[in-house]
DNA sequence: AAGTGGTCTAGACCACGGA
DNA sequence: CCGTGGTCTAGACCACTTA
């Protein structure tokens, strides 16, 4: 440290402005929205970016750090930093949270599949911030748990947002693994309502259940970096064996 | 800095020792866990715990930063920092995420409650991680939103975590905040496991529905700050102008 | 003005991973 | 061996609160 040392931030002039680290994160931000940092890419070197924006080192650690609370960006010792990669198992882990009646974790397979490209409802428009009309692929999935059919997902997701999903069925198991690498879009938050409602006719035939049987739906929106939504999700749940887990702290 | 310095760390011997701000960390959690460090009272300065525990600030602010994001500790610039007090405020905005069909919180109101003191159940013994059979305070509430009956709670909470508990009623609205008030325990996370189930008798005549009617079950274990279960909760949700609302990522 | 947390720097050393 | 992230220090300055 220099002996008398105001050391730094002639760069800093107003007042009231926002810290280094979060213009940092700003641009760290950018450069994944922009496609600059695709996932699974290393970051230059912390010391490298620290260089490159005239900031030290601990500022850097600091913006990466909220990126890598956030799942966004993974570091690992020795080798470096990386943009978090959506892998079926990450995605499984994170977003979807059904456990067995002894809480162990459980993995569902797809049993049907359509999927078809149509105007977007003015519920769809709502939750995905869409004029209603504008064209969504609309998913329609029936999942099942150790063999008996357990969940039925119907989805909407903006068509403009990932040209030619329509054309892509059938789709793997996990799918926002398959909208970051297909579609360069990265689902890092979800938004869910949940409810208990009875079976409808639709419903009870695409589970085979008798209507009026209770299921849990959830109603979920799934956002990217920057908050757009991405996709709205209504899922209906068979939790005779089954619960939907969240931890809340 | 100095010319050559080392500087430090001759207290660390051995290698693949836990970080210093871990063992701080630690230090304050012991202090938050014996009752030294009350809800409300704020902390030593941290240079003044630098000093103390003979590490530098920028190693007391790590730790503390842990434990802000958890919401033990909360800080105020110019202030200090302060053991978070659970204020009714904070308990419904973390704890309990009920939201109307547009999306909006609400808060529920209790109309009537029972507080017995029995001996546990084998489940319950199994989640609060206790034998069967020992004491619990069982509270069970009808709570209403919106001056209907929505929610059926049924709760359990070890005897000897909170003696006098079955002799307080009525109890405040929320639970939480009046644990660490009257009782020294702090709910600082929480699992639930939610699942769809129809109306039976009791809880049908409970929330004034039709037997048969689809209701939302969670299923919570309460846990303080060491990941101690405190209170075992299942509470029965009348979704159909309400919803659960739970965010991942 | 004094005391608190909030930001930022510069530089040391450690632990890990790969060539 | 070298480059990476991980930990830690010492000290400056800023912003906010209180007296």
């Amino acid at each position: 440290m220099r002996k008398n040392g105001p050391v730094v931030n002639k760069i800093r002039t107003e007042p009231h402005t926002e810290p280094l680290y979060a213009r940092v994160r700003a641009e760290l931000v950018r450069g994944l929205s922009s496609g600059e940092l695709t996932p699974g890419m290393a970051l230059p070197a912390e010391n490298v970016l620290a260089r490159e924006m005239s900031v030290s080192v601990g500022t850097v650690r600091k913006a990466v750090d909220s990126l890598v609370a956030e799942g966004v960006l993974t570091r690992h010792q020795g080798k470096g930093t990386f943009v978090t990669e959506q892998t079926p198992e990450r995605a499984n882990f994170h977003f979807f949270r059904v456990v067995d009646s002894e809480g162990a974790r459980v993995l569902p397979e797809t049993l049907r599949e359509g999927v078809t490209l149509r105007p977007a409802g003015n519920q769809a428009a709502r939750r995905l911030k869409l004029e209603p009309g504008v064209p969504v692929v609309r998913i329609e999935r029936v999942r099942a748990i150790g063999g008996r059919p357990s969940i039925l997902e119907v989805i909407d997701v903006p068509a403009d947002l990932m040209p030619g999903l329509e054309t892509e069925s059938p789709l793997p198991n996990a799918l926002y693994p398959h909208y970051q690498a297909d579609h360069g879009v990265s689902v890092v938050s979800t938004e869910d309502r949940l409810s208990a409602v009875v079976a409808k006719p639709k419903t009870s035939k695409a589970l085979c259940v008798p209507e009026g049987s209770p299921l849990l739906r959830a109603d979920r929106v799934a956002l990217d970096l920057t908050g757009n939504p991405v996709e709205w999700r209504r899922s209906w749940f068979l939790t005779d064996d089954l619960a939907y887990a969240v931890t809340l702290g």
